[in-house]
DNA sequence: TCCAGTCACGTACAATCGTACTTGTGAACC
DNA sequence: GGTTCACAAGTACGATTGTACGTGACTGGA
């Protein structure tokens, strides 16, 4: 519903270590990411970024500022898939499906995950 | 190969629907995109900065630039769906796919389509 | 009790983005 | 031959992004 302002890469980044460490500070999720990609102070403003667009809120736990996310993972993805599609795909999803499935690896497990996704939308689909 | 700095969304938009139209003039392009979506000069700004980039590159035809794609679309779609993938669900794949499947309404002859794609993988596949 | 480490918070700053206006020039119609 | 299109090319400009540094407060160990 409440229409934030779109996340930029490296917001989205950081909002994904805190959708996965859960409400954490700011080095729970420096730590969550890969060693090196960005300095801790950058994490920190991302974090206060993410807050002031109201992707995620905070609160003082002693001196320790704890972020939790506000936003729902798919939700954001939804919004950031869909404005993906429309741009690089005209509104086409299958075509991005296409190229997930042709030009990435898809291992022998996740073809039959695949066939089940296949298997419930033939149930549900119709 | 060629190591060009990454498109912005607007940039994409463009790009695409130069891949569209092929070789074409500012107005060409112009006119292919939805009505309204952004004035001409901003098109022709981003196709200055396709070809900066370049994505792509240009010459004059009588009084008239006429531009042509330079980078190919699946390579551009490439990395662009890596680095979201990355960003967004840390390098897997199936996530997204599970998304765009389930979250994103997928008819009847995608499913057939998608089908047809999980056999191929099983035959090329291993 | 002093020091090294840990944080919050403010600030910085160039690069890029989104979006467009302006100016100058041929072409084309009337 | 003036007026109106169409287009190239340059310029603009605030907002956002990526990336971080500096400062000052607190804290746990030597």
């Amino acid at each position: 519903m409440v229409d934030r302002p779109a996340l930029s890469k490296g917001e989205m980044e950081v909002a994904r270590a805190l959708w996965d460490v859960g409400p954490a500070s700011v080095r729970e999720v420096f730590d969550s990411l890969p060693i090196d990609r960005m300095d801790f102070t950058t994490v920190q403003t991302y974090l206060r970024r993410l807050e002031s667009k109201g992707y995620a809120s905070s609160k003082l736990k002693g001196r320790i500022r704890i972020y939790s996310a506000r936003a729902k993972a798919r939700t954001v993805i939804r919004d950031t898939v869909d404005d993906l599609v429309q741009r690089l795909f005209g509104g086409e999803t299958m075509p991005l499906v296409r190229h997930l499935i042709e030009d990435r690896g898809i291992g022998e497990s996740e073809i039959a995950e695949l066939k089940s996704l296949i298997d419930q939308l033939e149930k549900g689909g119709k």
